[in-house]
DNA sequence: CAGTGGTCTAGACCACCGG
DNA sequence: CGGTGGTCTAGACCACTGC
């Protein structure tokens, strides 16, 4: 019988996923509460909430108060990347890490990046072009603004020692971000600086990173030709 | 004083983020246990661990058992984004869903679509490809293998009522899957059906679905230019 | 070995919301 | 209104792992 069966709300998340793989409970069907599941499985209530509050959350049940829980009809699937920190990922890789910093001075940003880092006024910040290689390869070419009005420190840093990328992950504790992934073909100057031709299609990363209320920098980050984000879910 | 705080897993997960931004607690660092922050609180351990389990999903925190609980060093950014259902997608933004299936045959898998479904025999297996459209204007070009010896209904299937899309989110419980993003130029074929310049650059995404142990589709998916996947944090 | 997080329990109350 | 999930509690035992 199922007396000896270990339970623990990991059991009984498994039972679960196996009764919807195997369509005993179909999508946008209604699945017993919470005390029944309980009663059946031999454990507490609030391992069963465990389990489902789980699978709700990864998009696979849906629950309402009341209204009871349902397998969900459009498993809502959400894939997680986790944010590439370009030195650790170079050399998880095995490879030499390296970089080099085209340009860096202070300009006014274009009317988009102003909107993005939420300035108001039309003001020079800092402005950094920097090419990231593994093995002496180019690897990803950044482009960043850095909001200097909000991190005055910056101004004073020595991007010699620590790249932009890891001063600003060191000195500042990031609060959120947003990210938009796209297709470029690359430009001449993009070509040039990525040793590739010219209109080869590209994978572009754009992120603006948040602390607190305020926004502190923009990037955008053009890999280099072959460059793959992969995940999994 | 704090006697009349309202207490909750939520209070104490602002709680704690508040302390980490204003790096009261610093990266690094070693934060109280469960037991001193459930005194300090006012609540059951159980609510403080509830907290601190959600921050340490998120990436925030670093927990292990006898050495604590510490600020991540490098809060691991994970971001979320789901799957778009391309209809879904499209109708959410107001326009008219269509598509038009271009070819629809049983062909042999080329090595690299073979290695991805795990197919170890070069047998002919439903081959398609299908352009979406959004009022009419090309949205995003399908190419998409589907494994019909894991799936015989499929060659049945009638994707004129339904999109291949919805058809196999309908009909498949959907286990996991692996996605690729990555940066392309159309080539002279895509830009016809994308209707857009030879060599511009384009978002791909692909993707690989998993069913039980099976392997069940390989999609790739060549976006319309300009198009970009959004995500937040 | 002993301290820490991980989990489970039985019971309770509450918030929400469908009928 | 009443049923359902959401949460909290106090206590307990366990699993891992650093010391």
């Amino acid at each position: 019988m199922t007396e000896d069966e270990r339970k623990s709300w990991l059991t009984v998340q498994d039972e679960v996923r196996r009764l919807i793989r195997q369509r005993d409970w179909k999508p946008g069907e209604l699945i017993p509460h919470e005390a029944d599941l309980a009663r059946e499985f031999g454990c507490a209530r609030a391992t069963v909430n465990r389990a489902l509050r789980g699978l709700a959350d990864a998009g696979l049940l849906e629950r309402r108060r009341k209204a009871g829980t349902r397998v969900a009809l459009n498993p809502v699937r959400r894939a997680e990347f986790s944010i590439p920190i370009i030195r650790e990922e170079i050399e998880g890789k095995g490879q030499r890490f390296g970089y080099r910093i085209f340009l860096r001075e202070m300009r006014v940003p274009p009317p988009d990046v102003q909107a993005r880092l939420q300035l108001n006024v039309a003001q020079p910040i800092l402005y950094l072009k920097t090419l990231y290689t593994a093995d002496s390869r180019p690897y990803v070419f950044e482009e960043r603004w850095i909001n200097s009005i909000a991190v005055p420190d910056v101004l004073d840093a020595d991007f010699e020692v620590l790249s932009p990328n890891e001063w600003l992950v060191r000195e500042v504790a990031f609060d959120g971000g947003d990210f938009t992934f796209s297709g470029v073909a690359a430009t001449a100057e993009e070509a040039a600086i990525l040793t590739c031709r010219v209109g080869e299609g590209l994978l572009v990363l754009e992120r603006t990173t948040r602390h607190g209320g305020l926004m502190i920098t923009y990037v955008r980050l053009l890999f280099h030709p072959g460059y793959q984000i992969h995940t999994r879910c």
